[in-house]
DNA sequence: CTGAAAGCGCTTACAG
DNA sequence: CTGAAAGCGCTTACAG
């Protein structure tokens, strides 16, 4: 019953479980409940312990919870890129879910990389996450053992495909660029190129050009290897690309963006230049942003549910952390055309 | 000594210390020593603790090691959104610093409001995080009290100002403000207006403001209540504002936007309108975006140093949490003027 | 509906 | 440089 205080200093005095329940004149464990699980207590204990925590200010310590459980309430969030605005969104659309549940997101960015991301995967583990959520459907074997022998809830996001390790929602990057195409094909547009930037890294946009390449397949159209440049998507890598490929292939009458800060970029570089879209050269993009339907011309790409995709990954996440999941475990969460006056 | 593993069939059989120490032949402080403190243990034990940890796949429990030190790995970030690109660039900023120095990030948003930061972050404070930075000096006293007798480093910013609780990185508004009206009047303007949606709770945004009054005081010009809008700030949003403040005040020669998302919308929208910028109107705004840049005409703009903002701050912050701090605990940061071609 | 005991996997604060 | 003991603040798995 010594108090260890003289021997700790640094421990800034707090109000634990016991204070409370000192204070209420119930057992720990009650208190626990009453945080916890209130509707396992009665009415009247609930009352006189809810009243002891306002009055202490009791704030339950997660890290001693999380230990005890073996479960703390966070979440994993990794995904491979915080400058792509898309991230940001499902992020958003996570955010809004795992906060209303009570669950905290830890976020891990891999930057591309498959043994960052297990890296991240092992050290984050070490957090004893409540769930993992995770962009993409690649990873390295030992990533895969890592979150399996987890025992986790595990949400792979981004892509839809067919092997999940458990959960997966997402939309098929080659579905939209085969859609892209058919609609450029549609337009009269016959050479048709790809710009993007790290195809290997960034696979989905890689799975966006393969599908545009089999709408060309069909179509008898020629094919091109993408253009490719070996940094970062931005609205200037976008202008210069833009300006470097026709350049290099003046016969191109349109042009398929791997996303939408390209595509804006090269569309507000073509106005400066006096280059006519689409009149010259048709843009396309892909994700949607709000910025395309405001350039001159208006930007013709495919609208990905963004925040959306989040919500609903976070919400079948939270379903099963909560054991109240049922049903799909794949969701195909789709795309939509919006075609705007760039085609 | 017996296992409690019947008990607890849910606990995912995991490698502790215990098991690397056995396996090495040390103690469970050596190994503790060697993930934490490795120069304070003998290079031959070393190697063995580093082998076993090989051999076992050990990952340190982050939890257990934060509820003995009352310290985790955790630096709590509270933003006041996810929406405003510039919080997203300052948060890139701390990921940089606080990754390379070990730290986890736990993300905040409050969505400007004070209750909700409050309420944050005394839920947050219960993950013993190693230090704390929240955007901006303003808060409810019981924020401040929490912080306070948390006893951990404390760092406020993207605002510069004279009482921060402990640590403070950012920027003069107010300065920010009167520099862009400066440039306005010596462009010639004489009717200047400013546009921002939720001016109370973006109170940066207020200051800018008035930094913008002194000015035009100063030059004994029109001072005008600022146009306000009640939503978030987007493209779209600017761009509707600039059609309602033109028709609204048609006096107006020049207009300040509260920031760049305002301002590049209210350009594309002026440029659609056959409006011509800065001929009837001038358009100027804040943050520095790259897409300023390429829009036509190019924006005039107060350039803020977001991702260094975070990286300054992160980096003090860690510093203090390893008490190898000294000197400044205030920065102010900065900004510039760049002038485009939309004033 | 309520509680006493044991334990989660680490680190602290010594002692040697 | 190394280690045995105690403890961090909770929750689990019982028993009643």
């Amino acid at each position: 019953m010594s108090s260890p205080a003289s021997r700790r200093p640094a421990r800034p005095t707090t109000v634990t479980l016991k204070h409370v329940a000192e204070r209420a004149g119930v057992s720990a464990i009650t208190v626990s409940r009453v945080v916890n699980t209130p509707d396992l207590v009665s009415d009247v204990l609930r009352a006189k312990v809810t009243a002891a925590i306002q009055d202490l200010g009791y704030v339950p310590n997660r890290v001693a919870g999380a230990l005890a459980s073996a479960e703390s309430r966070a979440v994993l969030v990794i995904v491979p890129s915080l400058s792509n605005a898309v991230f940001i969104e499902v992020i958003q659309g996570i955010q809004d879910v795992l906060e209303v549940a009570g669950y905290q997101m830890l976020l891990g960015n891999t930057q591309y990389d498959l043994e960052r991301e297990q890296d991240l995967v092992a050290a984050l583990l070490g957090w004893s996450p409540a769930g993992v959520i995770l962009a993409g459907l690649r990873h390295t074997e030992r990533t895969r053992a890592l979150l399996k022998s987890s025992n986790r809830p595990i949400m792979e996001i981004m892509e839809h495909g067919a092997r999940p390790i458990d959960m997966n929602v997402g939309l098929s990057h080659y579905k939209a660029g085969e859609s892209m195409g058919e609609h450029l094909v549609s337009r009269g547009y016959r050479e048709i190129g790809f710009i993007g930037g790290r195809l290997n890294a960034d696979y989905r946009a890689m799975h966006r050009f393969k599908g545009l390449e089999r709408c060309l397949a069909r179509h008898d159209l020629r094919r091109r290897p993408p253009f490719t440049h070996e940094c970062k998507s931005s609205a200037q890598v976008g202008a210069e690309a833009l300006m470097r490929t026709l350049d290099a292939a003046p016969e191109l009458d349109a042009l398929f963006f791997a996303n939408d800060d390209l595509a804006v970029g090269a569309l507000l570089r073509a106005q400066r230049e006096g280059i006519p879209v689409p009149g010259r050269i048709a843009i396309a993009g892909f994700n949607g942003f709000g910025i395309g339907e405001l350039v001159q011309p208006s930007l013709t790409t495919i609208v990905s549910p963004r925040q959306r995709m989040g919500q609903v990954a976070a919400t079948m996440l939270v379903a099963r952390i909560r054991r109240e999941a049922e049903g799909r475990h794949r969701v195909d969460i789709g795309f939509s055309l919006r075609v705007g006056e760039s085609t």
